[in-house]
DNA sequence: CCTCCACAGGAAGCGCAGGAGT
DNA sequence: ACTCCTGCGCTTCCTGTGGAGG
């Protein structure tokens, strides 16, 4: 019985199941999430529903390029379009498929027309056939489903970029082609200079018309999370200053939508954990901490097995607050003793120093070429990320932990 | 003023892996 | 199964350089 009351774990559970005094629908805090209204984005919805409209009396219309920033509202806006489209069209009894892709997920053509093919009712194996084989069974499917067919390609610069405007070039042919079949293709895209990736031809095509998404001011994200909130939260559970603050925080990074977004969540379940009642200022500030370390210690685990041990040199040496020390030169030292210690073969100088101009470029470290006159020239390193951060990164990695107690020979007996 | 340090950073080339074409 | 090609990570070799100290 007592073993049952100190189980750690009741008091979370009952809390959770009891309900949260501060979520009422966290749902609405996804990505994925499209509300019934979309604010400030009046323009490109009656746009993108003036040119997809011809589809309700069964005629093509042109194909569609929309880009601007991320979490700008492209893929929301589209989405929304698309809804209230296909529920339009079954009203009206004029049936049209629609067939919504993130190239960044789905990744390979192969795949994309796995995934037409199945939007038009043909099952291919998912391996096995020829990509031109399948392109035709995908062809003689849409000639047999008699409709139109709305290709959605988000993320359209990831495909393009891995694996060229092959499947592209295929898919804006296709009208042209057969008769029968009518295709209209969605393109969206992150990037603006993608477009010079593009063959001519396909650009031409696919542009037909041109949609762009300007980033979103600071009043009107907070329009959005205030909309949002009022959803998801209970009445009472947040206040005016932290939607300022978030939609503030987020405009200063490009206006995007998402990041609000995700700051206002993260805010929200750091109160919830907290036992708070209320989101204010301080959870927003939290939780953009808390955002910002998550990005960091991703960007670290991805790093190549050496530059994590460039990093563990830095750390090992700015713990000591040997400053003078923190050079191409002392940080290879020291990263040839980490090497021997974990049994792997340095790599050169040259190589190393090529390592840190790219930790510089990550805006992990601030590497500034000095000179020290007759002491030569090197680099000056600073480390730019929390010395916490590094530290349960470190932490984590178990070929590296060692070095959060460990101290270089090379820096014993140095001076401060 | 000149020297010379301790690197920076460019150029070339090597071995390897993965993809495309046959 | 094979060749060829390309890109990548790396090494080797190299020339260039700002300024403290002689």
């Amino acid at each position: 019985m007592k073993s049952l009351e100190r189980n750690p774990l009741s008091g979370i559970f009952d809390r959770y199941i009891q309900g949260s005094s501060i979520f009422k629908n966290r749902e609405c805090l996804r990505h994925d999430y499209v509300p019934e209204y979309l604010p400030h984005r009046e323009d490109q919805i009656t746009k993108l529903g003036l040119i997809l409209a011809p589809t309700l009396r069964g005629y093509r219309c042109s194909n569609i390029f929309i880009y601007g920033k991320p979490g700008t509202g492209k893929t929301a806006v589209t989405r929304y379009v698309l809804k209230h489209l296909s529920r339009k069209s079954v009203e009206v009894n004029n049936p049209l498929k629609v067939c919504f892709i993130n190239c960044r997920t789905v990744g390979t053509d192969y795949r994309i027309l796995t995934y037409l093919c199945d939007s038009v009712g043909v099952k291919v194996p998912f391996t096995g056939l020829s990509k031109g084989e399948v392109f035709e069974r995908f062809k003689n499917g849409l000639k047999s489903l008699g409709a139109i067919l709305i290709i959605v390609l988000d993320e359209l610069d990831v495909l393009v970029r891995k694996h060229g405007d092959d499947l592209l070039y295929r898919l804006t042919r296709v009208n042209e082609e057969s008769e029968c079949g009518k295709l209209v293709i969605i393109g969206i895209s992150n990037d603006l200079q993608f477009k010079e990736y593009l063959d001519p031809r396909v650009l031409s095509s696919l542009s037909e018309e041109e949609l762009v998404f300007r980033p979103y001011t600071a009043e009107e994200l907070y329009d959005i999370l205030l909309d949002r909130a009022k959803l998801a939260f209970n009445p009472g559970a947040f206040d005016e200053a932290a939607l300022r603050l978030c939609a503030a925080l987020a405009a200063s990074e490009h206006g995007d939508a998402r990041r609000a977004l995700d700051l206002l969540r993260v805010s929200a379940e750091i109160a919830e954990r907290e036992g708070a009642t209320k989101i204010d200022e301080n959870y927003v500030r939290m939780a953009q901490m808390k955002i910002e370390e998550d990005r960091v210690l991703e960007v670290l685990r991805t790093l190549p097995l050496h530059s994590k041990l460039v990093l563990a040199s830095i750390f090992a040496i700015k713990r000591r607050g040997l400053n003078n020390r923190m050079m191409t030169g002392g940080i290879y030292e020291v990263y040839t003793e980490l090497c021997s210690e974990t049994g792997l073969e340095p790599l050169t100088q040259r190589r190393i120093s090529g390592l840190i101009g790219e930790l510089d470029a990550l805006g992990i470290i601030n590497a500034k070429v000095v000179s020290l006159g007759r002491h030569g020239r090197s680099k000056k390193i600073r480390l730019n990320i929390p010395m916490k951060t590094l530290r349960s990164f470190l932490s984590e990695d178990l070929r590296l932990n060692f070095v959060l107690e460990y101290s270089p020979k090379c820096l014993r007996g140095g001076q401060a």
